[in-house]
DNA sequence: CTATCCCTCCCCCGTACGGGGGAGGCGATT
DNA sequence: AATCGCCTCCCCCGTACGGGGGAGGGATAG
């Protein structure tokens, strides 16, 4: 049996050599190359076809989530993607499970269960690694990321009542307001998300991850 | 150090058998019951306290997702539990770990695989067990599941041009008819839905699944 | 101090939207 | 043959919505 050819994705060079350490030392795995970025990822996945692809969530430019998805979409046959992760900071785990990565591994967690993690993807199978999975995913809620990210309070609060099928009328008075003023926040989410009208914009809510269908939960 | 203890719930009493069969081999695992549904599964967590629960997923009464949801809400300390599906029929793989499932074994699994999965999330770890789980992912999406089944394929067609934030005269366009008609089916698919409004009727197509963002693929 | 941004509220105006009717054609079921 | 559901199109009407302005107050930054 051949060894099993891996990838490492991480913006950080000290990270990557780490994985690469610790991967190089067992005979049964061959790191083919490192990439700093999701673009990158891709290259490098389209020229060495590895095995497996260790890839960081936070990356500059495509990160993790993105360019799992591109390279699953891109790069035939598509390497088994194990996304690495830090501590506290992460919202992504079920969304990168749901781009189609393989695994999802703490960052630290340890030298073997690193190793065993690789093995397990490589063999065909999905891992989720450890427990603090369930506590991320109950953190997964407080997502802020996207477009919207350019709204203020006063009109994410006025969003969220929007994608939530309030009129504006209901608006102004969920928030003590008048109603007109709940139109100049419509009118100033419309333009920001680049929504013709409110049904626009609650899609660009749901499309961004602004705010997310209950069964996702 | 003392046996890990495990409660096993199915509606097969066959498939329970089996399982026991299985587990009880194992010098390191002790069955202490067995549950035919959700609800008697809640109440032998309560009585039994086992460290691990095997749940199926299909159940009469209180299904294992619900049943999930709620044994970790009530029972103190909680279980960890392991959701246990067939082959073809299931979207709850996620359902099921939001729920804040451990983890996630498929029936075809062997018996290896099972007592691992035991073992693995009795330490406090959680599995994805095998492969499948992607292509599962991927077949999530196929859920016409929901309120929007009353749909006509007519209105379908319309809910879905409205939830891409199409006004009536661009789906009247799209669809190649007249605007009038296009209200007619608005009109229906309001009624229909129990919306007052295209924006809740979008509304409802992401929360019942008929659409879902972009984001979940 | 001034500029800038946000929040608040007001005006007018046009229109797309939604409610409530009706009506004809068409296929399937009964 | 008759009925029913679906699709198609038409009328009128009221209004919530969105565009385009303006304006004052408060906080922060320069």
């Amino acid at each position: 049996m051949t060894a099993i050819r891996v990838l490492i994705a991480d913006d950080e060079a000290l990270v990557r050599s780490g994985l690469r350490a610790i991967l190089g030392a067992e005979p049964d795995i061959e790191v083919v190359g490192e990439a700093a970025d999701g673009a990158e990822a891709l290259s490098a996945c389209r020229a060495q076809h590895p095995d497996v692809l260790l890839m960081d969530v936070r990356m500059p430019g495509l990160d993790g989530i993105a360019a799992t998805r591109r390279i699953l979409d891109a790069v035939s046959p598509p390497p088994r993607i194990v996304v690495v992760t830090t501590f506290e900071n992460d919202d992504y785990v079920y969304e990168a499970l749901r781009s189609g990565a393989a695994g999802f591994l703490l960052k630290r967690a340890g030298a073997e269960q690193l190793v065993q993690a690789v093995r397990t993807v490589a063999a065909g199978d999905s891992l989720l690694f450890p427990a603090a999975v369930r506590d991320l995913a109950a953190r997964q809620r407080n997502r802020p990321t996207g477009p919207a990210a350019a709204l203020t309070e006063r009109e994410g609060e006025v969003l969220r009542l929007m994608a939530r099928g309030c009129s504006n009328a209901e608006i102004a008075a969920q928030l003590v307001l008048g109603a007109e003023t709940i139109k100049t926040h419509v009118g100033s989410i419309l333009a920001k998300l680049g929504a013709r009208d409110r049904t626009q914009a609650v899609i660009a809510a749901y499309e961004s991850g602004f705010v997310a269908p209950g069964w996702t939960s």
